[in-house]
DNA sequence: GGAATTTGGTTTATAAAATAAACCAGTTTA
DNA sequence: TAAACTGGTTTATTTTATAAACCAAATTCC
């Protein structure tokens, strides 16, 4: 009888979201690269890079190229569930009966 | 370039939208109803309702039913269009490209 | 060659939200 | 008649999101 599933606060929020729905379909992106498609603002976007990192939804690596730092985000498969039942639940909502 | 289209804050809220959700396939529908479906505390709902309202998204009305206070809600036409294009526009984190 | 700008970020401060806790007026129950 | 319950609202606290400030290194401009 209970119709609404919690939805992860985690994924719950714009940027994250499109974080992640930006890896899930590539097998990595930079920061740059995600900052130009989500449109977020570089201090957002390190933050929440950061969350999704610490509840290891995505793997952070940093390295150098030539001069320049460079951030490379992965999407883990502890993400991949985590989004798709994200997506899931929210269909209640969406969808209503 | 930009992919993502920003989703109404006012409606990506969990319980926010579990309200709308609710009102969308229902006429109208009380305080305690919502509560029960929803889960949400009192005060949360009571707070959540009043932000609904003054977005114009539903329509609140109270009166007596016996000597028992009665809330009831009802989503209005502007609330209808703001469901749907918040539906929409998640359509893009959901099933990314 | 030195000041100003750009790149690729991080850190910190502020604003906004969500949530919980406390409260209130009236009613019913023991 | 005191205690508990109903149907909420208000206020306080915690959590989030966002913006602003900052940093180091590299590049560009005069």
């Amino acid at each position: 009888m209970k119709q609404f599933s919690d939805l992860d606060p985690l994924l719950h929020s714009q940027l994250r979201l499109a974080v992640m729905s930006l890896l899930i379909s590539v097998q990595e992106a930079n920061f740059v690269y995600i900052k130009e498609k989500t449109g977020a603002t570089a201090g957002n976007l390190s933050v929440q890079i950061d969350k999704l990192s610490a509840a290891e939804y995505i793997d952070v690596k940093k390295h150098f190229e030539g001069k320049k730092p460079v951030t490379t985000c992965k999407i883990t498969p502890r993400g991949i569930d985590a989004f798709e039942s994200y997506v899931q639940n929210l269909q209640q909502y969406l969808n209503p009966k």
